[in-house]
DNA sequence: CTCCATGCAAACACTTTGCATCAAG
DNA sequence: CTTGATGCAAAGTGTTTGCATGGAG
């Protein structure tokens, strides 16, 4: 789903046109990796200092990112993603799989990696053994990536 | 590893008693779920105003919790535990397996799982295909319990 | 003109830090 | 007497709320 497709579907749902909106999410499509609300709150205010034209968002406030991050998340455009890092931090829904994160303990480069069946079997197993019906689950993995490995 | 046999251990590593310390374990030991920071800070307030010779800790400070935690998950003697709350948990760690949790998204009970083979063949994928040595995981499923799937 | 979007200040929740005092060894 | 353990206040960090203003539809 395109941004103009997005925002077509948030205007069929009652929500306004924000170019702050359309700037997070461009954010988000271009970094990386996962990102926090601040940062993302930073590189917007960056985005909105070379539009002169963006009058309206020079004083660029969180407390506008934190809201427009719900909305996004609420419509799910968007999924929270928690590494243990007392934050929140984002990316774009993955449109049919998803995928887990790799997280370096010493460069903190986060990664990306699908599971092929993923955790299929083993979420079966819990509603068979535990009457627990699962949902949704996280799984990130914690380790030392390509380059850090032969630094001491 | 009974709590007098860990005093013992922090004691031979420099660390001085700390009644304090042994009710957080004690609080870790009898609890069901994982408790955070300022659940176990109200529980050991109880715990000590019962005892009305532990005058000493009458007014028992949330810095001293942390900093207990923080010496009992530096010395491997307890884990944290992140389930995506904006606080963390802590519970005493399992001294050979370790195991995930159910967390139902209607009642908040979270319940313990063990899964067998665990993730090791996934984790040898990981190194093969992307070269990053995982050296732990966090996996943690969320969803509705037993009890709570017949309501709606 | 209605209602979402924004900025700003303040409040919140959890955690950490600095400092003085207390007490174990 | 040295150093860890504790209490207290304050600061730090990420997030949420209340309220007034502004702009899209």
């Amino acid at each position: 789903m395109s941004f103009s497709e997005i925002e077509l579907d948030l205007k069929s749902k009652g929500y306004k046109k924000s170019k702050l909106r359309i700037a997070i999410l461009e954010i988000l499509n271009t970094s990386a990796q996962p990102q926090s609300a601040l940062e993302i709150l930073t590189k917007a205010s960056i985005k909105f200092k070379e539009i002169e034209s963006q009058s309206r968002y020079s004083n660029l406030n969180k407390t506008s990112i934190y809201r427009q991050l719900e909305i996004l998340e609420k419509e799910n455009i968007i999924i929270e993603i928690d590494l243990s890092e007392g934050k929140k931090r984002y990316e774009i829904k993955p449109k049919n799989s998803h995928h887990h994160h790799l997280i370096c303990i010493k460069c903190t480069k986060i990664e990306c990696y699908s599971i092929h069946e993923d955790l299929l079997e083993i979420e079966t197993e819990i509603n068979t053994k535990m009457g627990f019906k699962v949902e949704k689950h996280h799984l990130e993995f914690f380790g030392k990536c390509k380059n850090c490995q032969s630094k001491i």
